[in-house]
DNA sequence: CTCTATCCATACGGTTGCGTATGGATAGAC
DNA sequence: GTCTATCCATACGCAACCGTATGGATAGAG
């Protein structure tokens, strides 16, 4: 074995914040080694070519993404009620993750490949979302509905510009939550 | 006067298009050109520089988004419900007014000009629904709420890839629906 | 038919990024 | 200290696109 100066998780890493910051276009290899202070001599030693590379980011995207999540939140303790607000504060915490979901959410309108990753890291979410909901709401409608509502709010939380007057962002979507969990 | 073979319009109407095709990044003045079946010498002619052409595509874009909309909901009558309804089918009919929105709203994250115009667009939306939610709700914490739910569906509607079982999405968009104008 | 506003084609120089080739440099194993 | 796996710098050719310059082409007004 020998030196490991700027691995491929660095690479990596630094192409989900330039895909966060800039979109997919915006990950491009020289940039990114300018910004890694190297040249991309060592980059095509690591990837084939950019579309490796940018797998491999999704890659490694869709294995982190929920369930580093997931866990934090189970490890909280408390109903299911508690158990779901701390999902909805976590999961609107990091910035960074947050802003590189919303980036690969709009990705996926024009890339089937990217699209195929996301509805699998949605479902996943989406099922989280109906067992807990399904754990104090009866009526099955009820809990797809729920869900639904709860999904969407933290989307469109992120992705609406709209002001509310004297209230916050954050205000509003307390507003919807102690009704999502009533 | 004279000729008007490919007026700004024609421009910028492909502009749009391209923007809700594949981003901001996919509106480059050569492929246009050659979409258009001519080349970027009647561009230059019109426009500036790129810049200048993306900013009287947003200015179109906004003058003529939400009037539109807004227009044919109220021509349709019936009450405040048949109203909301009304203009949730609308603002999901238009596939490639949609996409564009979609397109701007996620521009609008790294590109501060955009973000006020969004801004104010989603401002007048929220306000319209705001207005019509107020005829039937009384209290003013529940037509935040509300308002709040109904953007944020139509966006994550639109954004998230997750399965619903049996029912489509529309299905399940229509169970929110029910419980909003209740 | 002429004239003019409007639009277009072509050619050019400059920039940015991709991917390849090749010869190092560097750190840790031994 | 040597050796080897790992990483890096440099240089090159190629392609896409921007913006400019210049000389037309074209359609409709009169």
């Amino acid at each position: 074995m020998a030196a490991t100066r700027t691995p491929r998780s660095t690479w990596i890493e630094a192409g989900l914040t330039a895909l966060a910051a800039g979109g997919p276009d915006a990950v491009r290899i020289e940039p990114l080694a300018q910004t890694l202070g190297v040249t991309k001599g060592g980059f095509y030693w690591h990837f084939g070519d950019r579309r490796a590379f940018v797998e491999e980011m999704l890659d490694t995207w869709e294995r982190t993404g929920i369930d580093e999540v997931i866990e934090r939140v189970e490890a909280g303790g408390g109903d299911e009620r508690a158990t779901l607000r701390r999902l909805f504060t976590l999961a609107s915490s990091s910035d960074t993750w947050l802003t590189t979901d919303l980036a690969i959410r709009d990705w996926s309108r024009r890339d089937p490949a990217v699209a195929d990753r996301l509805r699998r890291v949605d479902n996943r979410r989406m099922d989280y979302l109906r067992s807990h909901f399904g754990a104090f709401c009866g009526d099955e409608e009820e809990v797809e509905a729920r869900s639904m509502i709860a999904f969407s709010l933290w989307i469109g939380s992120r992705f609406m510009a709209a002001d509310h007057g004297a209230r916050s962002r954050a205000d509003v979507v307390e507003l919807v939550l102690v009704r999502l969990l009533a």
